[in-house]
DNA sequence: CACAATATGTCAGTGACTGACTTACTGCAA
DNA sequence: TTGCAGTAAGTCAGTCACTGACATATTGTG
C-alpha cells in the first residue's frame, strides 16, 4: 500500500532489522513499560548490537513512533491534494480523517503512545517536541501556501495547525484515557468540529 | 515585588546556591554554548557539586528557565484577576501583555533563552514540552473555569490555549530573529491580534 | 546546649548516546 | 566469475546526564 517494497537484497535486509527493532520495543514497552527497558534490551531482543539501534534510531523515544515519517508524508500529501477552494478548517478535518481510515491496524500502537506518553515524562516530552511539532509544521507549511503567506512573517498558520492539533491531542487523549474502546475517527471528527465552534466564540 | 526575600538564613543561603547556579549556567550557556557545557562546569562555576546542581534543578535544561515558576505563578493570577465578563482572548490578550511589563530586565535572558531553542534540540525540545506545555495546561484550566467546563470533556479551552501559545511563540520568534531589537510587547500584541483575525476566517 | 532538619559533599553506579575502527555482506562492472 | 566499492552491522571505549546511599556540616528550635 504505501509501502513499497525496496528493490535490492540489502535495502530489504536493512528494513527487517528495523522492523525487527520496533518490533522488539513495542513489545517491550508494552510489558515491561518505556523507563523499564533499556536500548540494550532492545537490541538483544532484534537480535543486533546496541549501536546498530542508534544507526536506525536517534533515541530511544524515537523507536516508539518508527512509523511517524511514513504517515506524516502520507499526510502531507493528502493535505495538498484537497481542492484550493475548500475551506481551511474542512482541509484539515478531512485530511486527518482521512488517515484514520486504517487506523484499525494500528489500534494498539496508538494505544501504546499513548499510554505510554501519559506514564512517562521523557515519551510525553518527545511526544509534544518532536512528533506533534513535526505534524504542526507540515500542516502550517500547507496553510501557509494556500493561504498564499509564509509562515515566518504571517502567525496565522501556525495558529490554526496549533489549534487543530490541541483538537488531535484532545481527541487521542479522551481515546485512550477509554481504553481505547470506541471508534477514534469520530472522536477527532468531534474535536475537529470545536474548531469552528471556538472560532464563532473568539470571533 | 514578586520574589519575597525569605526568612531563615538557611532559607537565604540556599536561593542564593540556586542564583548562583542560574548565573553561572546563563553565563557558560551564553559564552560556550549549551551543549557545550556540562553540569559539571556549571557547578564548578557556582563553586558547588553537581550533586547540588541535580537538587535545585531537575535537568541541565531546566536551569536555563529557572524563572519559569514564578514567572508562570505570576500569570494565573494576573489571569484570575481579570474581570469575569470580559472576553475571553481579551483576558489572555491583557494577561500576557501585562507580564511583558518588566520584560526589560530580562531582555538579555529571553534572548538566550530563544537563540539555545533555535540551535539547540534538546533546548527547542525542552521548550516545548515542558515549559510552553505548562502555559499551556495554566491558560487551558483558567479559561476552563471561566468558560464553566472541564478540560477534560470539552477541548475548546485547551484548543485556545494552544492558538494563544502559537501566537506567543510566533512573536519572540520574530523578536529572537531579529536580534531582540524592537519591542517584544508589540509583536505580542500584534500576534495576539491574528488570533481573532483567524476567528473570523475559520468561522 | 542538645537535637532535629536539612543543605551539601562524596562516591559509585546506570544508561543513553557517540566516534573510531573493523568486519561482513551486497551490488556492480570489468 | 572475480574484484572492487559501498554500506550495514559489530566491537570497544568513552562522555555525560542523572540517581541512590551515605556521611558531614550548618541552621532553626525547645
Amino acid at each position: 500500500m504505501h509501502t513499497v517494497t525496496p528493490a535490492g537484497r540489502r535495502d530489504r535486509k536493512k528494513n527487517r532489522t528495523r522492523q525487527d527493532l520496533v518490533d522488539a520495543a513495542t513489545k517491550l514497552f508494552a510489558t515491561r513499560g518505556f523507563d523499564e527497558t533499556t536500548t540494550e534490551d532492545i537490541a538483544e531482543a532484534a537480535d543486533v548490537s546496541q549501536r546498530t539501534f542508534f544507526r536506525h534510531f536517534p533515541s530511544k523515544e524515537a523507536v516508539l513512533y518508527g512509523d511517524m515519517d511514513d504517515l506524516l508524508a502520507r499526510f502531507r500529501e493528502i493535505l495538498d491534494a484537497r481542492p484550493n477552494g475548500e475551506p481551511l478548517v474542512a482541509s484539515v478535518r478531512e485530511s486527518i480523517l482521512a488517515l484514520a481510515d486504517d487506523y484499525d491496524d494500528q489500534r494498539k500502537l496508538r494505544l501504546l503512545q499513548a499510554r505510554l506518553a501519559s506514564s512517562y515524562p521523557s515519551v510525553s516530552a518527545y511526544s509534544r517536541a518532536v512528533v506533534q511539532h513535526a505534524w504542526e509544521m507540515a500542516l502550517a507549511e500547507s496553510l501557509g501556501q494556500r493561504m498564499d503567506v509564509t509562515v515566518n512573517s504571517d502567525p496565522r498558520p501556525e495558529i490554526i495547525a496549533a489549534a487543530a492539533m490541541a483538537a488531535l491531542r484532545h481527541a487521542i487523549r479522551r481515546w485512550a484515557k477509554n481504553g481505547g474502546r470506541g471508534e477514534l475517527p469520530s472522536l477527532v471528527a468531534e474535536a475537529l468540529d470545536s474548531l469552528t465552534e471556538v472560532a464563532d466564540a473568539v470571533a
